[in-house]
DNA sequence: CTGCGTGCAAAACGTTTGCAACTTG
DNA sequence: CAAGTTGCAAACGTTTTGCACGCAG
């Protein structure tokens, strides 16, 4: 992976403590994080920074193509890196947002979609919602 | 398509005019409504009507499974009658959200996913983001 | 007649904005 | 030094809540 430095430079963003602690934080965490939660995470190390910055930064992110956001049932915007495309996983209960691994099937689907608009695709998102192992085990 | 009446006694709600009205705003409209929009779209012919039983008849419905909630980069909750399940298209720029057509592909979607997990999958959702027709030819 | 549904107003929530001070290149 | 970024506080818009009244079963 490129360092984010790099990353951000090819962007024609400023490289800034703040953007690339954020950057880090969503590359580390294998949760997903909330805005909230970027903010909270990084005020240990970055006692100044604003959770305005957060939501800035992170906006600025999506429109450069860095990351995406999540919009699940929660209300609660989630932000992923931009790597692999992979399906997401919504427990109905928890409201946990699981990974799911990439689907070879969806190259299919890509395909198809193609055929059916001319509509042009940048990023897709697949949100199965359901019960998780955990909250059925209860 | 059963009778509204026969959908909300089957699922042991009351069935009141306003919750009839609302499942209809659903079934008539061609586009995805917001809570807003089914509000206004009702105060013509139910002056009374309050956008908190909106929002109240639109979460009872999602929670016995009636309708589903679209939750997009915009912001704003659409909502759609749980019928054939089918992608969604979001312009980046307009934000418009646009029906696909059912892919057959899915199907291996679903069988691939079934396969990698143990999670009990109950909706699926899958919106694909990019520019639409529209914006694309200005 | 009992419990659930409605409507109002107020509150809560995540997110965005305006602006002055400060950094980056 | 110019342009872009930060942090604060206040504002915003959607959604939720509490409560008294009303209607469905």
């Amino acid at each position: 992976m490129l360092e984010v430095t790099e990353k951000l430079r090819q962007n024609n963003l400023k490289v800034t403590p703040q953007r690339i602690a954020i950057y880090n934080a969503l590359c580390e965490s294998r949760s997903h994080l909330s805005a909230e939660s970027i903010y909270n995470y990084l005020r240990e190390s970055y006692p100044t920074i604003s959770l305005a910055t957060v939501y800035k930064t992170l906006s600025t992110f999506i429109d450069t193509g860095l990351i995406q956001e999540l919009n699940t049932s929660d209300g609660i915007s989630k932000y992923d890196i931009v790597n692999d495309p992979h399906p997401h996983f919504v427990c109905n209960i928890c409201k946990t947002l699981y990974d799911l691994p990439e689907l070879k099937s969806m190259e299919n689907v890509r395909n198809e979609i193609k055929d059916s608009t001319n509509f042009e695709i940048i990023t897709e998102q697949i949100f199965l919602y359901g019960i998780c192992d955990k909250c059925n085990e209860v």
